[in-house]
DNA sequence: TAAGTGATACGC
DNA sequence: CGTATCACTTAC
């Protein structure tokens, strides 16, 4: 039910679409909350000018270098928390953002569109950075219900415009027609 | 469209 | 030390 280790280490851009779909559930002070992933952006190591580990290994993106199935969370802008995903083996610095979920439980849902909405709705901060989603965290993904390849759209990632020849990359994919996905719609 | 916000990374 | 930058959000 809970996804294992190996799902993680095929690199960040199969998981992020492998992902769309899948159910994230974060243990809270009212109880769990489970969530169903409608959009993601991978990050696909040092070459990626987009990626933090593109300017090597730091303080702030150690765990990216770590194994897989681990979280990676960071804070933007002074004021936003994002949540990522270790996605490749250990010393491959790739990871995948969770830009927005469809609430599923607790049911009529709260905001979790747009990467820095979710984490505040969901508690999610840097005390997360680090955290296995294969062990005993607050953070798991379950397998949900596996989504066709044609409902899954690929995107030039969003908030990258520094990136260079990257900016344009399709490594954002958002579930077809779904109305939580954050920002401009896809097609 | 722009300001807000503070950790981070790097230059001195 | 100082300062530029930032995988965003919200309100004008």
């Amino acid at each position: 039910m809970i996804l294992p280790r190996s799902f993680y280490e095929r690199g960040a851009e199969p998981v992020a679409k492998d992902l769309i779909g899948r159910i994230l559930c974060v243990d809270g002070p009212s109880g769990v909350v489970r969530a169903r992933i409608v959009e993601t952006e991978a990050y696909v190591g040092i070459q990626d000018l987009a990626c933090h580990a593109s300017k090597g290994r730091t303080a702030r993106n150690d765990v990216m270098f770590g194994p897989p199935g681990h979280v990676y969370v960071y804070l933007v802008y002074g004021m936003h928390h994002m949540l990522n995903l270790v996605t490749a083996p250990e010393g491959e610095p790739e990871a995948v953002l969770i830009r927005a979920l469809e609430p599923l439980v607790p049911e009529p849902g709260i905001p979790l569109r747009g990467p820095g909405v979710l984490c505040r709705s969901l508690g999610i901060t840097r005390t997360e950075n680090g955290s296995d989603l294969c062990g005993t965290g607050r953070i798991r993904v379950e397998n949900g219900t596996p989504v066709p390849p044609e409902d899954i759209v690929a995107t030039p990632r969003i908030g990258v415009d520094y990136a260079g020849e990257w900016k344009d990359a399709p490594l954002r994919f958002c579930l077809r027609g779904n109305r939580h996905v954050s920002g401009r719609k896809p097609p």
